[in-house]
DNA sequence: AATTTTTAGTTAAACGTTTAACTGAACATA
DNA sequence: TATGTTCAGTTAAACGTTTAACTAAAAATT
């Protein structure tokens, strides 16, 4: 059987009410029995009931973590990341993560994650955009809700969000300030706000640079699989326009989507076109050259998400706080200068 | 407030063992009172607590998902979608599933997965490859433990496993069985002993066809990226092969580096040289022409997992049961039959 | 020396369940 | 009629914590 409290009192020869004490830092505790104390925990190896303290204090030491499965089973690991972000730092914290999928066709009367139903969470992390009805759902169980890479249209919630409006400039400018004019914008899942925001960057660095050029440069479509919808992007782009010279693709699915009609075209990176990215592109995928891109620091949302969460859920604060995470540019070999 | 079985008691008008026994199922409750016991927990809403349930079960309904941060950082979403499936399963079966990462250079003394230490988890599930001391170390809890698609070298566990050596088999058999002669292998992670019994497959299908072919034909390499992997090895397949027709490619992930491997050199798929895969490609990567493949059942890996682990649980029995999950061919048009 | 304050604990109630043991009424049996 | 038996519940203890309220001893104050 595990030891409980009781054990370690007992060999430590103090009342049960003392050791969670010692366990909670409290400084009624002489140094000399809490180091007693703390010795036969060790021997022991106890560690407190989850349960127990569970319901004293109906405070589980759970959250919940909220994701389309479509967005969940995507094969760049985004919100992979960000999900081991949120369990290093949940981990930190003595929390747990409970990892919970829902369709992104959800709609009202679907059921609920069973964490929110059973409140076997404390707080809840929702992460990439998800259904209006399914926000809906869950508004009257109210527990502490954070976004993450996604706010709602409506209702004014805390978030961890990308400066994508941010990210999508700096892309465009460094193609400009590269010499380039003819920039083209390939966008992924448009309807996603952050693509949205990405482009609305892009077209702003266009206008600060004096650069007009119609809208055919900027080719969007919702299919759902990134990289054929970058590579029939870019097929679309160049049948309509033969002079672009450097393309910002708004996801690095996008980016291998492009990359591949370029090379099915004969078309050499960055001497005949140069790409640039957003998010850094994992390891794994073979680009040749390697991809200039905005790196998005991933797994720190993850952290940022739960330590922000955590306390709005210890100080019971209703706050609609946003963390926007710096990104960067970093700079490899997809562009040419053409200055 | 959340309700409680008080809650309901009183609204219902009996005594909250009475509840509790609705709640279970007990046939001692008339189904007059049982009927007006459901109306009020639906009414309210109540769910049981699971603090306070777990407190008296000494059992908590998490179970632990383990794996090495690498392998579920990697691309391919097969580990993520065995995740999935333990979910579906865990959720059906009114449990919670605790994801923890660990090092794959895990060694003695580091930190284990925190649900291990506070024995927050009744049963544990191992996935994938881990390191020898890390089986090692968790031994001592002695948890329920269940391994999928790897079983350690010593030490007779329970596992969910995949037919590697029959699907190495069957993917050579098609491609002998299409005129092919001079078939490579081309391994990922070598070291992973699912790759070693799909080359044990292949050797078995080139040995009863009475194909005696050097050992030139198969290519390992244990880089831990699949896909540089693929590429690396084609590369070197060729440079000492020129009479190859068909290769078996022993991950879905190496089959993408080998495809990128013959673009690149102008060698076309089917005609130029056939290719067989392993695990069924994600949807979202573009393979022209469609990759035959053979189809692993990742989801129901995960199920199976989950119900195996809570019957072991359940029973509290120690066991070894093996389950193997079939496998399947998935012809479609990366190879040329040549009889 | 008597009183007050501080220190370093202890006692006991509470959290929300489960379930073995009990009970009282209705029914069956001799 | 007296006595079991079955039915349909109820009572109460237990699970392992936390923490407000209490206490006994030591230290400080008058």
């Amino acid at each position: 059987m595990r030891p409980t409290i009781k054990d370690v009192a007992k060999a430590a020869n103090v009342s049960i009410a003392t050791v969670s004490l010692v366990l909670h830092n409290n400084e009624r505790i002489s140094s000399e029995t809490k180091r007693r104390v703390l010795k036969r925990i060790k021997q022991l190896h106890y560690h407190p009931s989850r349960s127990a303290r569970g319901l004293v204090l109906s405070k589980i030491g759970n959250i919940g973590f909220i994701i389309t499965e479509e967005h969940f089973l995507r094969t760049e690991s985004f919100y992979t990341r960000v999900f081991l972000g949120t369990e290093f730092e949940a981990r930190e914290k003595d929390n747990y993560v409970l990892l919970a999928t829902i369709s992104s066709s959800f709609k009202k009367g679907d059921p609920l994650p069973r964490f929110i139903l059973e409140r076997n969470a404390d707080g809840i992390l929702i992460v990439g955009k998800v259904p209006e009805a399914f926000i809906e759902s869950i508004k009257k169980y109210n527990m502490p809700i954070l976004f993450i890479d996604y706010l709602p249209p409506n209702g004014d919630f805390p978030g961890v969000l990308i400066d994508n409006e941010r990210g999508g400039m700096l892309a465009t400018e460094y193609l400009i300030n590269s010499g380039h004019q003819n920039i083209a914008f390939i966008g992924g899942e448009i309807s996603h706000p952050s693509i949205m925001e990405r482009l609305h960057g892009y077209k702003l660095a266009l206008e600060k640079a004096n650069i007009i050029n119609g809208n055919g440069l900027v080719v969007t479509n919702d299919e759902n699989l990134s990289r054929q919808n970058g590579y029939r992007s870019a097929e679309k782009l160049f049948i309509q326009n033969k002079n672009v010279t450097a393309i910002f693709a708004s996801t690095n699915a996008t980016a291998v989507g492009v990359i591949q009609y370029l090379k099915d075209n004969n078309l050499n990176i960055p001497n005949d076109i140069s790409l640039i990215g957003f998010d850094d592109v994992e390891a794994d995928i073979m680009i040749d050259p390697p991809l200039t891109t905005i790196r998005v620091p991933k797994v720190k949302m993850g952290t940022e998400a739960v330590q922000l969460l955590l306390n709005i859920i210890k100080t019971e604060t209703t706050t609609a706080k946003k963390i926007i995470v710096p990104i960067e540019l970093v700079v490899r070999e997809s562009i040419k200068n053409i200055n």
